[in-house]
DNA sequence: TGAGAAGATCTTGCATGCAACAAGCCTACG
DNA sequence: CGTAGGCTTGTTGCATGCAAGATCTTCTCA
């Protein structure tokens, strides 16, 4: 990670993703306010773009406005979050069906590479690289699908989960990082088979394996059951 | 339609659909240039809160603004309308197969209800009635789905595909109206018998088959092909 | 006549100022 | 002692002013 609250100046595109990694590396915990005048002077520029940059995070869904009182990290509520692997499960299906389809990429070769180094990551206990290697492999896939615009819904659909804070939790439980490389090892053989209904099958039983596991462990906001 | 020019002051999410509205109601063409100091005047509120709703719009896809030049209507590629066809199939097939899961829901009588009015307006050939109901039953699919992230990241998309150009083309091939028909009947049929896997899956070969006739009547931009 | 450069002009991008409103505090009264 | 009402304070929401840059026009020179 790059230092989150450094003075340089940048564009106004940066500002944004400043403020991003400011909510999605925790450093701004959810509930947390962020008063424009402090963001402002912190980044060294007006309020004007602060305020800009934080209507488009309301508008991702990371940050609630309310009216004249302020802007807060907003906290995904559970319910949220299986609504939101739902949705990651349909859309990483549906990337991994258009990149079995393309035949042999480039993409292959990372995907393998990755599963070389998962494993050895697993092997030495090395749950840091593991969980930066297993965000990898399914970002690797989506960008393989060759749809732009699936990655940018994926994007925002990532940032609205937060991953960031869930996989390192998920990490944790032994008995899912063997089930989790041989998951990978099935999507990869469907799509290295270009079968595309194969490999979204394989990915949707994957991802929903997963979130399983993700909400497990989760302890996020009301136990309001659905 | 509304009046979509109306001087009435509003809030300021109201301000955001007026502006998008003037791009998907196509009174602003793609292509075309929207000059913040014209819509401030039109709308009586100053700059600032146009450049707001002008940025999220390009966040959105609809909007591009060249910095220091001025926001244009975006239009969409071939490519990109491809794009977002495979991600309406995926979602809708989510959509459909979630509301199979959930039983006899208020939505299957609007679904039901929607069916017979398309088989009557298609007897007459009332075709902006027949356009708007085909609208109405997708929209009616997704929010039974009952998952708002779902809803949420639909609009989005539909906003991209500025649907309401394209449908009102669509319709105008006869053959498809009856086929059409026809495969709302099937998906309807399989939620209403609870099948997820079915229901999702006459979904996408409805949508897939709707995005082709799209597609053949598109005359988009390049024809640059993939 | 055509091409290139310099200037004019128009638009955006941002900083700042001011008004409006919400939340918390303090006081007064029951 | 508790509660209700008004005030204070701090923050946001928006209007406006100004500077920077891009485009277009025009003038000059080959």
């Amino acid at each position: 990670m790059q230092d989150l609250l450094s003075p340089e100046k940048g564009d106004q595109a940066a500002l944004l993703d400043r403020i991003r990694n400011l909510v999605l590396s925790g450093e701004f915990p959810p509930g947390a306010n962020l008063p424009e005048a402090y963001l402002a002077q912190e980044f060294d520029v007006s309020r004007t773009p602060v305020r800009e940059a934080l209507k488009q995070l309301q508008h991702e869904g990371l940050v609630e406005i309310r009216p004249k009182v302020g802007s807060f990290v907003r906290e995904p509520t559970r319910r949220e979050i299986i609504e939101l692997f739902q949705l990651k499960e349909s859309l990483e299906g549906l990337a991994a069906s258009l990149l079995a389809r393309r035949g042999e990429v480039r993409e292959l070769g990372i995907l393998r590479r990755n599963l070389d180094d998962s494993e050895a990551a697993a092997q030495s206990r090395d749950k840091e690289a593991y969980a930066r290697l297993v965000h990898e492999f399914h970002w690797a896939i989506v960008r393989g699908s060759d749809n732009f615009k699936l990655v940018e819904h994926y994007e925002r659909l990532m940032n609205q989960l937060a991953y960031q804070r869930l996989v390192l939790r998920t990490v944790e439980h032994p008995g899912r990082i063997a089930a989790s490389t041989q998951e990978h090892r099935a999507v990869l053989k469907m799509i290295e088979h270009k079968d595309p209904f194969g490999a979204e099958s394989a990915m949707r039983n994957h991802v929903f394996a997963s979130s399983r596991e993700a909400l497990a462990t989760d302890s996020t906001s009301e136990s309001k059951s659905t």
